[in-house]
DNA sequence: ATTACTATTTCCCGAGTAA
DNA sequence: TTTACTCGGGAAATAGTAA
């Protein structure tokens, strides 16, 4: 299946070969190679794009020149900016779900200094301790959480007391419910699925917006673009 | 005539959307109209897209969202990367020619203390006692010209002694025969026409190459691309 | 060698319409 | 309402070939 046309591969050919400051000795046949086409629909195609103005013709002596009008590159500039506001455009993730109740271990966990310090210099604000389960409801959401836990960019060491170890975790700053300052906390040695997302904040969450387990709620994640490209558009491939 | 397929379009218009986070529920008619087309076009263009792995259908009990896969959002991100190279890197516009002798004048003008040290600080080098003339050659160098004349970023102001006025004029640096330091100086009151254009160096050109009246050159300028996309895009639209 | 015409096949689009 | 089928008209692609 052919998602580009022709003619706009031959405008974009004829970009990438600089025909847009000087003019250009091509043949039709070069032209079909590059586009993996006949020789016949290059010709054919050269003057199409020729009688709508995409492209000129200068004929000197034997040879045929081509080169890009002003129109031509302009169509191309259109699209280039269209693209580019998809792709330079920071992205909001939405994680939403439903309030759970988890085993109250969150508050143990998050009260030890050595994570409860960590994430207080790390994450930027004083956690309150405990975390709120969010059981996500869509595909999407559950899409996302994978995503975010191979993006979040806050790591949270383990550490050792000599009786036993804790594992590390991972950190991303999000907005609860839109407005909240708060973080998604991935830890690495869960058991919950991957249909669960914890959060912490420096508020109790289930006291400022009157939380009750069920009750639904989402938390916004904001990506840089950077960000975006290099995991979901390489990691991420399937 | 359409550039863009049906196909392209549409992928363009999810991204657009945010199909590529979050799943969207958009009918064949919605999607029509924004593509300009028809519904079964639209419904057969999704079809298809999907029986491609450019984007997911999923069905949520009566309603379908619609989603862009990884394959789809790669799709679009590669053209904007070809885009990207045409439009963000640097542009090299060359000016060709042969060499001519003027009326001697640029030794008496470029001598003139009031442009010599305008040149010398704002151009960046101390300018030979001379400009060389060149006439060009092709059609491309001329419109390159006349681009560059409205491009050129360094202004030699004029002024008055008295006696007279003497006008301005306006530079832009650039490789002579792609190698050495040199400007091309646009002055304001000149009496050559369109396919002239101007050399100062911060040597004797005619030495240096060993140059006569006739001999082929060229002089070579590098431009920005943000320079070029105000200027070859906008002002010089036709 | 080159470009581009004609003829044939293939593909695309959209009206009509069923489910 | 929705999606997506069939089908006729037309555009696009290419083989053959002229110039």
């Amino acid at each position: 299946m052919n998602l580009i046309n022709l003619k706009e591969k031959l405008l974009i050919f004829l970009a990438q070969s600089g025909a847009y400051t000087k003019s250009l000795n091509m043949s039709t046949s070069t032209i079909a190679q590059h586009l993996g086409t006949s020789q016949q629909s290059a010709s054919r195609i050269l003057i199409q794009l020729e009688q709508n103005g995409y492209i000129e013709k200068i004929i000197v002596g034997k040879t045929t020149l081509i080169r890009l009008t002003n129109k031509g590159l302009d169509e191309l500039k259109n699209l280039y900016i269209v693209l580019k506001s998809i792709f330079e455009k920071p992205v909001e993730i939405i994680l939403e779900g439903r309030v759970f109740s988890g085993l109250g271990e969150g508050f143990y966990y998050i009260s030890l200094p050595q994570y409860f310090e960590q994430i207080k210099e790390k994450v930027g604000f004083t956690p309150y301790p405990g975390t709120l389960n969010i059981q996500l409801l869509s595909k999407d959401s559950i899409e996302n959480r994978m995503l975010l836990e191979k993006i979040a960019d806050i790591p949270i060491d383990g550490f050792s007391n000599g009786q036993r170890t804790y594992g590390g975790a991972k950190c991303i700053r999000a907005l609860f419910n839109g407005e909240q300052e708060a973080a998604l906390i991935f830890v690495e040695r869960t058991h919950y699925g991957r249909d669960v997302v914890e959060v912490i904040a420096p508020v109790y969450l289930r006291g400022k917006y009157n939380l009750r387990d069920g009750d639904k709620v989402f938390v916004k994640v904001t990506l840089k673009t950077s960000t975006l490209n290099n995991n979901i558009l390489t990691a991420e491939a399937k």
